[in-house]
DNA sequence: TATTGTTATACTCTATAACTATA
DNA sequence: TATAGTTATAGAGTATAACAATA
């Protein structure tokens, strides 16, 4: 469970620090992600809409489906973007039951901001890592998606 | 910036690999911690709260930095733990100003549970990885936190 | 009938501002 | 004066239940 690096948790052998140290890596990552929504005002999740919508244009149910959202959440959520002109909901051509949800011009050049300044303050966690190190993060990510399906 | 495996990000080179990697595997654990807490009726915060407390008796001014909070968010969230049975205000000997947080004997038990079945639903994403990759985890999560502090 | 999306409602989490009590 | 904690208030995020429109 969350807590300090210090914390055995349960048993013996190496499994708890895989765990811990797989928590902690993962809060760090939501920090960086937290202070960099929060400078321009938005929040993790909105950060991570646009994160989405950057190379698609899906429908209400496809982000509830990848954000793990009931439908009524996503309802809520787009509608705050909407507020704040980061996304435009278009209706399907093919579909009248469906709605589409798009990024403005504005929102796309806001999240390539984003991604700019989070890359930045990933490298800043990463930095003193082994170069061997980080490539073997890389690879476990890898099959964890090949295992379990892209999450976000 | 959170996104699918598939986007590219920015520039050439592997530095986005990696982020997006870390972004990824980080909504993973999340994905897992809420899962848990959810299971037992608890917000990712109040999971967060348990492990924190399993062996330490803060004040709420260090729960709110451990947290990175505000205190009067710290003031609700123990509020509605307390009115859950999970935790008990006291008094500090020392400092009349300070008030210190303790679990419950219950909820030492709980969070037995919580970190059993967090280090289950933790093993399951680890699985397909080599023993290798996953100790490679936990140096790198190690030197990040010689670098930044222990967050939660 | 099943699916898509919305609304009403309720609760958690979080912050800012203003306050009290103690140091 | 400075610090610890609380309260009031406001807004985001989330879920459940009930609903309308379309398939």
């Amino acid at each position: 469970m969350p807590s300090e690096p210090s914390e055995t948790t349960s048993g013996v052998g190496e499994t708890p620090l895989v765990v811990d140290a797989l928590v902690q890596l993962s809060f760090a990552v939501q920090l960086v992600l937290t202070r960099v929504a929060s400078v321009h005002d938005l929040s993790v999740t909105q950060l991570r809409l646009l994160g989405i919508l950057r190379d698609r244009t899906p429908s209400m149910a496809a982000i509830a489906d990848v954000l793990e959202l009931d439908r009524s959440s996503v309802s809520g959520l787009i509608d705050r973007a909407e507020r704040r002109g980061l996304v435009v909901r278009r209706g399907s051509p093919t579909d009248a039951r469906v709605t589409l949800v798009e990024l403005t011009a504005a929102a796309h050049t806001l999240a390539a901001e984003l991604v700019e300044e989070v890359s930045l303050g990933l490298d800043a966690l990463l930095r003193p890592s082994s170069e061997a190190d980080r490539a073997a993060l890389v690879r476990l990510a890898a099959t964890l998606f090949a295992a379990v399906g892209p999450g976000a």
